[in-house]
DNA sequence: CAGGCATATACGTGTCTAGGAATATTGACG
DNA sequence: CGTCAATATTCCTAGACACGTATATGCCTG
C-alpha cells in the first residue's frame, strides 16, 4: 500500500470526484460542473487522483475523459483485512449480551 | 462516515499505532516503545484515534490501556461498497481478455 | 495559421498539522 | 502531604497543501 493512498482520499473534494466517476467517466468540464469547483484545482485534484491510481484517463479530441480505476480500492480493502475480526469480535460481544439477556428473560420466567 | 475518518488515517504512525493495537492492547508507554514516537506525540496521535472512534481506553491506575474499535472500520467498509463493482468489471476485462486469446488460439486451431 | 475551447501548470498565499520542548495533571504510595 | 510515574496539554515552529489568479499547452475549425 503506497504510503499516501489515504491521503489522497482526505480530502473530501476527491471524495467527491470519485464518487462522481463512479457513476459514470466524465470529463474535466462535467466533473467541474458537477461538483462546485475551479477549473485549475479540479485539474489538480485529478493530477492526485491519477498519479495515486485511482482514475485513469484517455484523450478524446480537447478533452480528456477520466475513468475511475479498481486497484487503489483494492488495496484499500486488502489493507481493511487484519481489522475485519474486530467485526467478530463486535459480534460476540453482542451475542453474549443477547445471551444474558436471554438468561435473564429466563429467571424471569422459569425456575432454575 | 465522518469526513476525517481517512484524514485520521492518512498519518503513516497512527497506522502504524492501530497496527499494534490490533496485536493487543497497549498502554502509552507500550506504544512509544514499541513504535519510535515521543511520548508527547504519542499521546497526541491516541487523541485524535479516540476523538474519532478508532480506539477506546480504560484506566488501570495511573497507565491508560488502549484499544483498538470496530465500528469506524466498518464505516470505510461501507464506504469502499460502491467501489466494490470496480472488481466485477475488472475480472469482466481479464475474462473477455482470455476470452479473445482463446479464439486467437482457435483461429491458430480450427476452421470457422 | 489564427482564434477559440478544454485542460494543465506556475506562482503566491493562507491554513492546517505534526513534532519538539516544556509544563500540567492524575494516581499511587510512602 | 511530598514525590514519583504515567500520561495529557500547551506553545512554538516548519513543512505541506488547497485554492485563486494568471498563464501555458494542445487540439480543433474556419
Amino acid at each position: 500500500m503506497p504510503t499516501d493512498t489515504f491521503a489522497v482520499l482526505a480530502e473530501p473534494t476527491r471524495r467527491l470526484i470519485l464518487d462522481q466517476l463512479c457513476t459514470s467517466d466524465s470529463s474535466v468540464g462535467d466533473l467541474v460542473d458537477a461538483l462546485d469547483v475551479s477549473q485549475p484545482t479540479m485539474s489538480k485534484h485529478l493530477k492526485v487522483l491519477r498519479e495515486a491510481g485511482f482514475v485513469s484517463c484517455r484523450v478524446d479530441a480537447q478533452r480528456r475523459i477520466y475513468r475511475v480505476e479498481a486497484p487503489p480500492f483494492e488495496r484499500l480493502d486488502e489493507w481493511l483485512e487484519p481489522y475485519r475480526r474486530l467485526w467478530a469480535r463486535h459480534l460476540d460481544a453482542l451475542e453474549r449480551h443477547l445471551d444474558r439477556q436471554d438468561h435473564a428473560h429466563d429467571d424471569s420466567q422459569e425456575q432454575r
